[in-house]
DNA sequence: AAGCCGATCAACCGCAATGTT
DNA sequence: CAACATTGCGGTTGATCGGCT
């Protein structure tokens, strides 16, 4: 046996509220006040299910609600208190009067959760997105550095391993003071817009190697740079969708979809050599 | 003018927490 | 204490609208 319904659904109606069904439901809460929302309908003359009626009221039709646009001093609030609380809809609905988790729900959803991701910043945790946003910049330092060894055992007990042995195959192993060094130089000056990113960079990243990019050829080029007790080799399982999410705490796609286009990760400029498919089992 | 598409938001659904018998 | 009812909450859906082609 189910869960019994919350309402007969026969001769219940459905969908939006007609204006005369709303004033039903004010004069009726006006003169009995709010509650008993299961026998309420019925008292009320409504054809709807009383939990419909407790969500109309509450979400639209009590009177202490504010309509209208979000101020930037609410959406402020809100994002403060969503980097404390999370989805606590209601909680945060509690500290704007006027407004209803429902509302607030929907305009972060709508709004606030798209200006972050533009933002560069993630929804869910409200950190800058590192993992993406400024992967290049990261590991370009860090690749430059002459003790790079030392450094890498400190960062690979902070990045996904995975990231760190791909981006050793893409920067200049053999030279690295090549074009790939002043790119992420640049890189670290100079934020990478989205139409920035939209535009293909092969030209100034193409190394003059013609080595075919194996998994097996990829672990024995990087043991040339870092021992590997400091790099672990790429695990079999290891795909480009792994390291695109490592550090993000959220696996929504779009969040994805708006990192990798506001990504400067691809800005390294992929080797003629690289094929991305080997990293695809 | 018509069709398509993305954005918006009211409303619904399912589940969990809480209250009542 | 168990069973059932009620309420609250967060995620999702779908109708509507406006912009674009």
């Amino acid at each position: 046996m189910g869960r019994s319904p919350c309402c007969d659904k026969n001769g219940v109606k459905k969908g939006p509220w007609t204006a005369e069904e709303d004033q039903k439901l004010i004069d009726y809460i006006r003169f009995h006040g709010p509650g008993n929302w299961r026998i309420l309908p019925k008292n009320a003359g409504l054809q709807r299910c009383g939990k419909s009626c407790r969500l109309r009221w509450t979400n639209y039709l009590r009177p202490d609600i504010k309509r209208g646009r979000f101020s930037f001093e609410e959406e402020e609030t809100i994002i403060q208190l969503h980097s404390v609380m999370g989805n606590k809809w209601s909680a945060i609905a509690a500290r704007l009067p006027g407004r209803t988790d429902n509302e607030i729900k929907n305009h972060w959803n709508t709004h606030i959760r798209k200006r972050l991701i533009r933002s560069g910043i993630d929804p869910v945790t409200h950190s800058p997105r590192l993992d993406l946003l400024d992967l290049s910049s990261l590991l370009g330092a860090l690749f430059n550095q002459p003790n790079f060894s030392s450094v890498a055992t400190h960062a690979s007990s902070l990045l996904n391993p995975d990231v760190l042995r791909l981006a050793s195959l893409l920067l200049p192993l053999q030279n690295p003071n090549t074009v790939y060094s002043s790119n992420l130089d640049q890189n670290l000056q100079t934020p990478i817009t989205s139409s920035e990113c939209s535009q293909p960079q092969a030209e100034s990243t193409t190394p003059t190697n013609n080595e075919t990019t194996s998994f097996e050829l990829m672990n024995a080029r990087l043991d040339d740079v870092a021992s590997a007790d400091v790099l672990p080799p790429l695990s079999e399982s290891f795909d480009l969708d792994s390291l695109m999410s490592t550090p993000m705490s959220s696996p929504q796609q779009d969040s994805i979809e708006a990192g990798a286009n506001s990504s400067s990760f691809f800005d390294f400029g992929f080797p003629e050599d690289f094929i991305l498919d080997d990293f695809m089992f």
